[in-house]
DNA sequence: ATCCAGGTCGGTC
DNA sequence: GACCGACATGGA
């Protein structure tokens, strides 16, 4: 009913930012990793080479290096602050104040260990709503391809070091785009979902600020009015770009995983898994969540014989 | 080649 | 309500 609100010290510490120009700063983080947290299945825009990591955020170019202890940002642009940055980054959480409210059983404690310096991002909801339209039954690794034809194909250019990249299209843009212009970007059946939640949120229906406001549930309520938005990806959008601590999306991984190591929830269908996670796993299941869906699929099968999936 | 991928939808029973 | 096939595309 009510907001779930909490005063975890973890979400109050400082981020100690240290300036190094208008156009760079590091960013002293404990426990942070990057590359982990940039490619563990929660973005799909980020661009990889050679250490550095580059994307677009809230509409900036910006390169990110770890390095020790601090996560080094680059932008193109003079910049007068940074939070949209150490915002999106939640480099002010204190992970260990987290991983501590985690149950103590073997599942989640060999996650905990498999997958040190695993964190939540704070994404902007239109760029992650639209990318997990289009995650349902593809690959992370398709995922990815479909996210960067549609940036060439409907961004807005950005300038980057050395050029122009292109941000992720505005619902506004790809509101105006056709289904055949959508599926010529290889997301198959869900371009006429990606379509409508478009227009759905380019014409003021779902507005996606809004849900900011709300409790979980009334936020997960409108989420789940969009097309192409059942359970799984609502609880998504909400942890990945809401941060509602509690939401628990229920894939094929975590389900299969639940199931192995939970056998008091065997028999539960997908709510009803989500439903014992969000009261088994604490005020951050969310997060262990994603700690759980990372380990498993480090391992890929070898936890899960054949005859087990 | 065959199965499956960070699911959802619209039909059935 | 719960079960079930369809839905594009391309990795593994």
């Amino acid at each position: 009913m009510g907001v779930s609100s909490t005063p975890f010290k973890s979400l109050n510490a400082e981020t100690c930012v240290e300036l190094r120009s208008t156009r760079e700063i590091a960013i002293s983080v404990c426990e942070y990793d990057l590359a982990t947290t940039l490619d563990s299945g929660q973005a799909f825009g980020w661009q990889h080479h050679d250490g550095e990591w580059t994307g677009i955020v809230h509409g900036r170019w910006v390169s990110l290096k770890a390095s020790q202890n601090r996560i080094l940002v680059r932008t193109a642009a003079n910049q007068r602050e940074w939070s949209w940055i150490t915002g999106y980054l939640q480099t002010h959480v204190c992970l260990r104040d987290i991983i501590e409210t985690f149950p103590p059983d073997v599942a989640m404690q060999a996650a905990v260990t498999s997958c040190r310096g695993l964190r939540l991002l704070r994404q902007e909801p239109w760029e992650c709503l639209a990318s997990f339209i289009l995650s349902s039954t593809k690959q992370i690794k398709q995922i990815k391809q479909v996210v960067q034809l549609l940036k060439e194909r409907f961004g807005e250019p950005i300038p980057n070091a050395s050029g122009l990249a292109m941000s992720f299209p505005s619902a506004q843009r790809l509101a105006s785009a056709t289904e055949s212009e959508m599926r010529d970007c290889k997301m198959g059946f869900r371009a006429p979902y990606l379509l409508a939640a478009a227009r759905s949120v380019a014409g003021g229906i779902c507005d996606l600020e809004s849900l900011h406001h709300l409790s979980v549930n009334e936020a997960r309520g409108e989420l789940l009015k969009l097309p192409g938005v059942g359970p799984k990806i609502a609880d998504c959008v909400l942890l990945f770009a809401y941060g509602f601590p509690t939401a628990f999306p229920v894939d094929v991984w975590i389900a299969k995983v639940i199931r192995k190591y939970y056998p008091e929830s065997r028999r539960a269908n997908a709510r009803e898994l989500r439903e014992f996670a969000g009261s088994y796993f604490g005020p951050h299941a969310g997060y262990a969540q994603q700690y759980l869906f990372h380990h498993a699929r480090k391992l890929e099968g070898k936890i899960f014989s054949p005859s087990e999936a």
